[in-house]
RNA sequence: GGCGCCGUAGCCAAGUGGUAAGGCAGAAGUUUGCAAAACUUCCAUUCCCCGGUUCGAAUCCGGGCGGCGCCU
């Protein structure tokens, strides 16, 4: 019998702290065709491993693991990027008659594989330098000026602003119409491009207080395993607080501890309260991916 | 025991006679190429308690309770 998962492709996903990668290792214990395609964003990064949870070289070399450090922490990255290299992976994988599972709790590039994202062939370099432009016009003219500005040239992303007033949507907006002379709005009409393998969701969920327990108990287990170490030679090779890989939870707050503007113990606080509101974020969006049957 | 200062939401805090700023935390969401990002909305009929003055009190007065500091 064809079950569903000849066509359709395992998604491990939940919020931070629910027990992913130890499910998808325990699977992969059980069954030595699976290979695992990483769907979180700051484990793309190399050199950030305690406090992004990210797999020990141990358990990467036991089970294939797939977009995991392919980034260095000052190269961007985008949905649309993830989505390409993950749809191919998994092609790849499923040509060699393995069986890919997709894990990680980036909701955002999940959606980017699954349902597609409009597709637009601009360089690094392209995207770089409107996105440049874009902020720098924000800059002079101010956030209304730019958000009125587009009424006339986008009306979607206009209402869309109106509404979220979020700044990196505007600037977004802009750097589009800059690079392509489209506006944002119709580039994303295009239908995206499907992908021919179904999402099958395992959703993860944890009761909340459990889960904020869990987050509480994790990050003094990093911090027990030499987080802070990791910090400061990140530093000490030159990363820096505006780069991409930076993001990740914790790691500026480490960075303040190193430069002496925090206590250790008050860095850990706001690590805790930080991450607890991700995984609400995370939680409200795999709502639609429906309800954690786990 | 005396004197002084203070008591505003879970926390910090403004307001010192005209009808409770702001921040944090929390909750609910948004999310189509930076997403562990960014953003939106909600969140004190009431200011430690009791009484008084006043058209009107978180604001003034008296008493009580609690905290802090100094003195003895």
């Amino acid at each position: 019998m064809k079950s569903i998962s000849d066509t359709a492709i395992l998604v491990i996903t939940g919020p931070t702290a629910s027990g992913k990668t130890e499910r998808a290792l325990s699977m992969a214990r059980n069954d030595s065709t699976i290979e695992i395609v990483n769907a979180d964003a700051s484990l793309l990064y190399r050199g950030f491993d305690i406090g992004t949870a990210k797999p020990s070289k141990e358990v990467l070399a036991e089970v294939p693991h797939h977009l995991v450090d392919i980034l260095d922490p000052n190269e961007q990255f985008s949905a649309g990027e993830y989505s390409l290299r993950a749809r191919n992976t998994l092609r790849e994988i499923l040509a060699r008659n393995k069986t890919p599972i997709v894990v990680g709790g980036t909701a955002f590039y999940i959606d980017a594989l699954f349902r597609g994202i409009a597709s637009i062939t601009l360089t690094k370099e392209e995207m770089e330098r409107s996105r440049r432009q874009a902020q720098e016009a924000i800059q002079q003219e101010g956030f209304d000026v730019m958000h009125e500005r587009l009424k006339a040239i986008d009306p979607e992303l206009y209402l869309q602003i109106q509404r979220e007033r979020n700044p990196i949507r505007l600037e977004r907006a802009w750097a589009h119409y800059y690079a392509t002379g489209e506006p944002l709005g119709e580039t994303r009409k295009q239908l995206p491009d499907s992908f021919e393998y179904q999402p099958d969701y395992r959703v993860l969920s944890v009761p909340r207080p459990e889960l904020w327990k869990r987050i509480e108990s994790r990050v003094d287990a990093m911090l027990a395993s030499g987080w802070l170490k990791e910090a400061r030679s990140l530093s000490q090779r030159g990363v820096t607080r505006k780069m991409p890989a930076m993001r990740a939870i914790g790691y500026s707050e480490l960075f303040d501890v190193i430069e002496g503007k925090q206590s250790l113990d008050k860095a850990r606080e706001l690590i805790t309260i930080r991450t607890r509101q991700y995984a609400k974020r995370q939680v409200t969006w795999m709502k639609r991916y429906g309800d954690g049957k786990a």
